[in-house]
DNA sequence: GAATGGGGTGAAATCGATTACATAATCTTA
DNA sequence: TAAGATTATGTAATCGATTTCACCCCATTC
């Protein structure tokens, strides 16, 4: 691989005018520009990355964390993402932390290594590495959540308006006649639940049904829809529609339903969140709260390159339109 | 944010020993190496990455591409090349690429300016670039591929037996006896999908079905699935069963079957290929051939660092074990 | 014709690590 | 105990770019 001196040499002149017709080429007069490229066409000198990154402190890379990129609302999000970065001369560097907390804490210290510029972590949980980073540098801190919002954690966030969004379904539902209405959360340690359920409680209060609320707790897996599904669709008084926090939850609740014979929507009205690309494929096609996923992500980006570039003196939360998908899942409550 | 050189004053002693310390801890005494560690610890000391990099010529970086993060394929090999290269010490700089070449081609470029180690790539399509690196440096140019074997490359790759396995999944059709099949194929420009329609061709004429195959070409997303399979079962003498080459396309089928009024299993059965997480929950759960994504994540990054160690003379190809899932899209044919 | 200014270029310092080589100190061994 | 081996450490070169500062040259301006 050809260096700069290679270049220098070849094209008789120094270093410095090689990196100024690469970087600056406006301060370089045109013959000797011309001779310069000439040179690093026949070369095909590409700068060395290492070299640039040491002294410019700059390494044109954010590092994204997520808990499972295998989720598809995640890869979305990471997708928009991926494609801002791309757009602004960054790269993005992926990190699948499966959940676990030492996951989180290595990928942050690719910030403290100056191995990336910015990092958006997809997740709820604030390594201990950003906290501290944040305690110093504050909203200068390169760090963005790219999906859930904690005004506590003093970091910039884009994300929907989940309390109305879930607050929108429980209305839908009621709207529908629908009194005992069930709901699988994801965890609330995370405050997108804890917002989102907030909207489930307004919702039941204003239609006077706080008491006929059934709650479960999933984690936004099929898996545990199907198992959270099952349990609420159990008892007797069971409800008579469903709202998950999740598509993939509402999946799983879908085939609990068809396993305790209950047929949807006919039997039981089944809401969504996320509208991922196969919601609508299912069937019954599912009624569900679309986010903006790629938008999430871009606007993630945006942001952190805001606090990149300088132009940012305090925290700043993007809130991104959301929308009420009603298809088939859903159907007046039989009486 | 601290230095060698901070750390070297620090403890009194010269950089040359604080970076043995750090690297080659049993060259050092151990009083000195406390004494070193102490102030490591003491002012928070991270090795500057660029400046390693920069030594070393070493990024411990992987490139992977993927033609679209959000398929839910590519996300579970992603996951699984992110996990074992983490666990190697590397990271994963995700490119999606959107399927154009121009975007392959940009992360490609990242070897060349040493911003990577090595290049993984999912799709069936090899830069130019790379193809140039690969005729230089031959199998030790640091490039897999993640899911598909096309040996007029020159590259090493992991992927499941696709002949053998579409092969098996027409062999239940034709056990069940289905005589009239429809396939929906990827993208023909991919040797994963002419492997596949091989093992097609080739169940077909064992059992002696051949004049009966009907062919319609998807790109893999739900969409050409549902438009794809509509096409197929309009006809007169429309087919029995289908066998989509991904389960994305299995979905859409399904759709489309639905609004065809043809009921699935009954009026029509249904194989998939990947076995994505969601396979089991459609109604019916899909028969499908199920590939072990992670592992060919995991494959392909092991195939790159026997690569990057010098371990590998010429390409090598892994082929990991497939098995064919018999759910209930699946019911023998009617007469 | 001297002073001023600005455009174009080069020399050399710099970023922060690693490592070859030199050296000092200590330990073996004949 | 002297020679040689071993161990621990330091000195300084090095990786390949960017950028400051100095300089030269030529055009203006008074």
């Amino acid at each position: 691989m050809p260096t700069i001196q290679d270049v220098a040499r070849r094209a008789r002149v120094s270093t410095a005018t090689v990196s100024r017709v690469l970087s600056t080429p406006g301060m370089v007069s045109e013959v000797t520009r011309e001779r310069v490229m000439a040179a690093v066409d026949a070369l095909g000198y590409e700068p060395n990355y290492a070299a640039k990154s040491l002294r410019t402190l700059r390494t044109a890379k954010i590092v994204v964390t997520v808990p499972d990129i295998s989720n598809p609302f995640f890869s979305s999000v990471i997708r928009g993402a991926e494609e801002a970065a791309q757009a602004a001369g960054y790269s993005v560097l992926l990190g699948d932390t499966r959940h676990r907390a030492e996951r989180e804490e290595q990928y942050a210290g690719m910030l403290r290594r100056k191995e990336a510029d910015g990092l958006i972590f997809l997740g709820h949980r604030l390594p201990d590495t950003l906290a501290e980073l944040i305690a110093r540098q504050g909203a200068k801190a390169p760090v963005v959540n790219g999906c859930e919002f904690s005004p506590d954690l003093g970091v910039s966030s884009a994300h929907i308006d989940n309390t109305a969004a879930a607050a929108e379904a429980m209305h839908l539902l009621y709207g529908l006649g629908h009194r005992t209405i069930g709901v699988i959360t994801g965890p609330l340690a995370s405050p997108i639940n804890r917002d989102r359920l907030e909207g489930v409680r307004a919702a039941a209060a204003r239609h006077g049904a706080k008491a006929t609320l059934r709650i479960a707790t999933g984690d936004f897996s099929v898996e545990s829809g199907e198992r959270e599904a099952h349990g609420l669709l159990a008892g007797r008084d069971a409800p008579t529609a469903l709202f998950c926090f999740s598509d993939e939850m509402a999946m799983g609740a879908l085939a609990a339903a068809r396993r305790a014979g209950r047929r949807c929507p006919d039997d039981l009205s089944l809401v969504g969140f996320d509208d991922i690309r196969f919601a609508r494929y299912l069937d019954p096609a599912l009624t569900t709260v679309s986010q903006p996923m790629e938008d999430l992500g871009r606007a993630a980006v945006a942001l952190l390159l805001d606090i990149l570039a300088g132009r940012q003196a305090t925290p700043r939360s993007v809130i991104l339109p959301h929308q009420l998908m009603v298809r088939d899942s859903t159907a007046p409550a039989r009486r």
